[in-house]
DNA sequence: CCAAGGTCCATGCGTTTGCATGGACACAGG
DNA sequence: CCTGTGTCCATGCAAACGCATGGACCTTGG
């Protein structure tokens, strides 16, 4: 509403948030474009975010507060979300042996091969997408820059 | 389920598909000790996030359409949360002279105070969070890279 | 061994989201 | 001018979300 002062917050805040700011937008750019891709067809990105994040463990196996830490959704929806996929046969549920009160997630044959299918394609699209954009030495100075970055944040 | 032949697609996906992943993980990471900062009082970092990209527009105003390329959110739930926001008195919204199917959100006074008071705060959140985990001039490249992977994929 | 406190998951509930759609307007080509 | 096509925003509706909470279970200290 004031005609000028509004430079204040935005211009002088940093190279710290300008960093930030500059993550958050690429990320939510790129994501929009990989989300609209035709690669996920008969699951959503979320649900294969479960799924990848299961491949990524011993036996295809977690417990649900492990995938809470890697899935951006909270601890209910979570445990919802896993709900359906066990309806649809993509996970298992079982109850953790070791702790009575844990739920451990198993990937299924049919899961795994979903996961399998859908990540080839969606990796395909990330090519293509990150591929135009950045050369292969910027990838991976991205890389290692944002592995820092969660590194250090997680205090 | 297979014992060990997990490794195919997370492995040797690429550097393009490692970079996707480390911008994502790490930008997730963030986002959660951000968003459980407690800055943000009276509105919700969604809101915040209309209340800045408004602040960063000329006179504080802009198109649903035009917020909407911003703010990650689908065209209809943006129109609700800045209708529940002109409610709140963050936002006023007017038809378009230019454009008769337009609708022009502007901020309010109310909305620009919040929007200076919120983002103080945040952008202090962002300086601990970030500061510690990138110096200086890897705040820079990162941003560069980010800047540059956005620019890229926008075609 | 027991009590107190913490962790983990599931469920009730109100709110918010996205999809599909519709109405109003803009913008060409004939 | 006017008709067809595309854009922009709002709304009905079902699905999904987060918050608050509860019950079951671990864990620690006395």
């Amino acid at each position: 509403m004031s005609p000028s002062p509004r430079a204040e917050t935005t211009v002088g805040a940093g190279p710290a948030v300008e960093a930030w700011e500059a993550l958050l937008r690429s990320q939510v750019a790129l994501w929009r474009l990989l989300e609209a891709d035709d690669v996920w067809e008969p699951i959503t990105p979320r649900e294969y975010d479960v799924l990848h994040t299961l491949g990524r463990c011993p036996d295809g196996r977690a417990r649900i507060r492990d995938l809470h830490r890697e899935v951006l959704l909270s601890q209910p929806s979570l445990s919802r979300l896993v709900e359906r996929m066990a309806e649809a046969g993509l996970v298992a549920r079982e109850p953790d042996p070791a702790d009575g009160r844990g739920t451990v997630v198993v990937l299924t044959e049919t899961g795994d091969r979903l996961r399998r299918r859908v990540g080839a394609r969606h990796a395909e699209s990330i090519r293509r997408t990150v591929g135009v954009a950045l050369d292969e030495r910027e990838q991976q100075a991205l890389r290692l820059l944002c592995d820092k970055l969660r590194a250090g944040t997680r205090t």
